[in-house]
DNA sequence: CTCAACCTTGACCATATGGTCAGGAAGTGA
DNA sequence: TCACTTCCTGACCATATGGTCAAGGTTGAG
């Protein structure tokens, strides 16, 4: 990504500084909103002084696309296990389980992500024009490949994609009241594993990938 | 709901005046959040000066509040269709449709009532505690009914209405990015009937309640 | 017609917030 | 050690915002 630098004590600091205040950022834009984070707020949460945080980065909107930027490649590497998969049962139950991981460990970075898409994409369009968009191409044309083979139904790849991200997002973006409905507790390791069960036998068998029943 | 008052002059204009600012309400909180919104912008919006606002309604939490119960009056609505059908193939189908029509009229309010809950519920989260538990209890059991008559597989009611709700929000709250990756246009009648069919043929086959498919 | 209740609004206020800056501390290469 | 760059931070500022208020207009019951 960037150049390898020098381990220097003035990079090490600089580093797990931005480490820090991109972390609190995360958090904060994720419970708040971009409007009612406070640079404040996340100057105490990452044990900053606020000033501290204009030194690394000058502006609020600086730092907040940094957070989005962030988020944007951790989703974009969850689809590599897309591409090499040999039918639909590998690779979108693949996908599925690398989607639902990432909202139960990195919820933030959901939220923020939704937040942003909803108040119509201020800061990231660009990305949403360019790379967004070729992937979605990418994946489609995998699927449309699949249906060829007759691997599965002829379904429409780009509902199939929105309906994959909707269903494993929302276990990150409306944690809170699925948490809410659980009677006010997390969700424990056998209803996380319940989850991500259910939507995938759902989807795959909704989209006629059949093995995937026998197979487990 | 509320007493039919008099329809006197005084109370038309309070009538219509509430409408017009819980309205300009709902679109600025969508697009902007609640710490995004400003009560100038709504006013502007509404066509009242500021002051005029808060004749009506004290605080910004107070019209935020409104705002978000309104919408759920709306979505607790929509669910009617779900209690008297005789199986999942009518149920289910006629309350996607409901929802995907709620995504599509009403998508204001359902950013809203995201936001909300990703920032986890402070306005609304008696609501959730009762209001929704019940209801969503109730529909499980509806859904549990189904199970045992042998209409539909063995599912966990609450992950299945769990992906109803994000499938069918879904096309509200990330109806930006929908539009973006389907060239910057607003999704076509055609398009939105494709998306309810998908939507609806994945979830109705995916959960085994195969005579959805030969029923068209 | 009268008077009280209700509606309207420009001007104003206290506060919170993003951002600046100057001056000092701490690392770094020579 | 010295000169230079980078890092740190308390104090400060301009602005935006939620909310108030007093004075004036409007409505309707008696």
């Amino acid at each position: 990504m960037t150049a390898p630098e020098r381990l220097s004590k003035r990079n090490v600091i600089r580093q797990e500084n931005e480490r820090l205040i991109l972390s609190a950022a995360e958090k904060v834009f994720a419970e708040a909103g971009f409007g009612g984070a406070t640079m404040q707020l996340i100057a105490d949460m990452a044990g900053l002084p606020k000033a501290n945080l204009h030194y690394y980065f000058a502006t609020k909107e600086e730092l907040y696309r940094k957070v989005v930027q962030n988020i944007f490649e951790i989703w974009l590497h969850a689809a590599d296990v897309f591409d090499n998969a040999p039918g639909p049962v590998e690779g979108i139950g693949a996908y599925i389980d690398a989607k639902m991981e990432i909202s139960r460990r990195h919820p933030e970075g959901s939220k923020v992500w939704a937040s942003e898409v909803m108040h119509g994409a201020p800061v990231i369009q660009d990305y949403l024009e360019t790379t967004l968009r070729d992937w979605t191409t990418g994946r489609s044309q995998v699927i449309q490949k699949w249906i060829d083979e007759g691997k599965m139904d002829r379904i429409d790849p780009e509902h199939l994609l929105y309906m994959l991200w909707a269903t494993t997002q929302h276990y990150a973006d409306f944690g809170h009241q699925i948490e809410t409905l659980n009677g006010g507790r997390r969700l424990s390791e056998k209803q996380w594993k319940a989850a991500k069960d259910s939507v995938k036998q759902i989807i795959l068998r909704g989209i006629g990938a059949t093995d995937g029943l026998q197979g487990r």
